[in-house]
DNA sequence: GAGTAATAATTTCCTTCGTCAAGTATTGAT
DNA sequence: ATCAATACTTGACGAAGGAAATTATTACTC
């Protein structure tokens, strides 16, 4: 059962509560003198603002370290986090399939299972929601009892604060209260959250993007994303448009994109558009785009290219997110990045043509990420909302 | 003199004060309880803050209104800023010219007043910006007495933290401390910032981006700049790069640019290129960006294309920042508008081309400023840092 | 015109958060 | 052992903002 009274949630947790846990939460272990220091804050309150964090077990007092460099000093005792004192779920919707898993605090994915979907209905879906969650909850591990949040991912246009599910255009789904059906059948609470933004999320407090004021994920496949982390904060654009990078026009002349514009990056880069243009250079009619990595490795000179080109597109939209923002660091990954090898060296050299003075300093990770990366960042943002309500 | 105690540098402003001064001063007169509801503060708080603001004279409580609507209730007494309170300097400096302004608190113009410069030395410049204030100040209106504050705008890379011009093109300077220049010389309080950003700031305080979460104002003319504000703050780069909307690429086979890229929207519609691509349809060799302008109006197909390709540009590279960051509202303007009318439509359809989904909705201005509008943005930015230093 | 409902602003009291300053704890160096 | 250095804790205090009661002012009703 739960300690008590304590969950962080029901704690008064006061501005310098919430921001100690924070800091330790996505920074490692840290003492009370540099929490104090990093945070404007006195010692004094660290240590007031820690106690109950300690007493309810959150946090838990690393072993006295060894001073380092010259003379004195009483050693500091660091502040860590208990990562197994509390478990999140969370799952990726996607069109076919249901990806979950279970993360603890410090979001490392602990146990992870997946259902395919049968059709697109609320009620299936939502169904199949509640057995998956089960299925992870009550297998091994025992994290039922320690597990009171569930984060929810999936692409399309959410309303976090609500938990509404606004447009979802693979499910086809419009104004879908998500997060009260997934609360009703699994009883626990819930957060939804746009797909990349979630990821973004998780890469900003627990990957590459830790202590970055300003961040930005870019995923590459079917569609291509962003998710974008200003002055710490998500951004979420007035008209919930935000990130859609796949639709910035880099070629004028180029073909024209599902959205009425033209020369988008996805119309040049996503997967569909990389197919079709490998369909060009060759006479397989019916060609996957495995068939056209496979062909690219084999050496076919002209699919390379169309990948040559894809990444230099990519590489153009990176670089106009440098320009406008200018991001500590830009993480780029997604499942469209299984062609890893055709596409690093391209996107590097289109972003580094494209970027505009200093903002080619801007590091640029590129790297694919295993499929329930996206149900751990469902988990991160649960995490964010236990301790940012 | 100087009332006595109260500046509001000065004053122990909390939270609230700060919250409640920059509401009134940016949203215009308003009551206390709908300040209170705005802020999401009691309305005790709101009374609190507003009286030694009051007492100090920075704002002032308007007759009571007659209530509207159904029935009773005491009028309320909105509290409006007294414009007059205090006055801010503002300069602005190019190439060959210092534009000066003083402001009230709600940035509307006084007096202005220009210099040309005779050369681009640190010294020649501070000593021409210190006759232009002195003559703004010491001339008719009695400004001196209750000004204590400056603001510069310059182009280029300028850390306004510190009042450091870390490199300005146009004059060619690198690492001049032109705060500590510029108050030595005027003995006034200096804040120097990007010339786009200042009058970004003073679009967003003063302006059309009055109560907008996310605004961004696009500047077209030699250079074509954005300043950005998301979730409320200016964005600045973690590389000292923001707003670079200039060298977004648009065209994959587009013209190569100054700074290495190609296709970027300046190489396409800024001054230079413009009258770079009109001089290849014509048989003026010197033609000069009026002629092009003349010729245009004139009715020169060829001439006319070559501002449709740039608004189409300019058009596509906005679209990415509403597609990137989806501000509340664009503002466009800049001393390229002078061609207002060869622009404006093709900027529109470029933009409502390229825009993805809602973001179209987004209000997009066009409109020219008044040169002076530049210098009216660095007093400004230092209103802002009365209010928040 | 008195009474009443409605809204605005203020006052008083109180809680709470975080700082300050003093004190305790723990180490290495002399 | 003593001292200097650093980490942490404690308790008193002050300032900020909230809750609730109070005052202020209006329109509407009868």
């Amino acid at each position: 059962m739960f300690l008590e009274t304590g969950t962080l949630g029901a704690l008064t947790v006061t501005p310098a509560a919430t921001a100690v846990f924070t800091m330790v939460l996505t920074e490692g272990p840290l003492s009370r003198v540099s929490l104090a220091r990093r945070l404007g804050l006195s010692s004094a309150a660290v240590t007031k603002a820690a106690r109950p964090l300690i007493e309810t077990g959150y946090l838990r007092e690393l072993a006295a370290t060894k001073r380092t460099g010259l003379g004195a000093g009483r050693p500091a005792s660091p502040l860590a986090v208990r990562a197994d004192r509390e478990f999140f779920a969370g799952v990726k919707i996607t069109e076919d399939e249901l990806i979950g898993v279970v993360c603890d605090l410090r979001a490392e994915i602990r146990t992870s299972a997946h259902r395919p979907l049968a059709g697109d209905g609320v009620d299936a879906v939502v169904n199949t929601l509640g057995e998956l969650v089960g299925e992870l909850l009550d297998g091994p591990g025992g994290y039922r009892h320690r597990t009171r949040r569930l984060g929810l991912a999936i692409s399309g246009d959410v309303d976090r604060t609500t938990g509404l599910v606004r447009y979802s255009p693979f499910l086809k789904w419009r104004d879908v209260p998500l997060m009260e059906h997934a609360a009703k059948i699994t009883g626990l609470t819930v957060t939804v959250e746009n797909d990349v933004k979630a990821l973004t999320t998780a890469e900003h407090w627990f990957g590459e993007g830790v202590g970055a004021e300003s961040f930005a994920l870019v995923t590459v496949g079917t569609g291509i994303g962003c998710g974008l982390v200003v002055n710490g904060r998500m951004v979420s654009g007035a008209y919930g448009v935000a990130g859609e990078i796949g639709h910035i026009g880099v070629d004028m002349a180029g073909p024209s994109c599902h959205c009425g514009g033209r020369g988008c990056v996805e119309a040049i880069a996503g997967t569909h558009a990389i197919v079709r243009q490998a369909r060009d250079h060759s006479d397989l009619p019916d060609m996957s785009i495995d068939d056209a990595v496979a062909l690219a490795r084999g050496g076919d000179q002209q699919i390379r290219a169309v990948f040559a080109r894809a990444g230099h597109a990519i590489g153009s939209g990176i670089a106009a997110v440098a320009n406008l923002v200018g991001p500590d660091r830009i993480v780029v990954s997604g499942e469209g990045l299984a062609a890893y090898d055709l596409f690093e060296a391209h996107i590097r050299t289109g972003f580094e043509r494209q970027a505009f003075g200093a903002a080619v300093q801007c590091s640029l990770s590129i790297r694919p990420l295993p499929f329930e990366e996206w149900a751990r960042g469902a988990a991160a943002v649960s995490i964010q909302s236990l301790v940012a309500p």
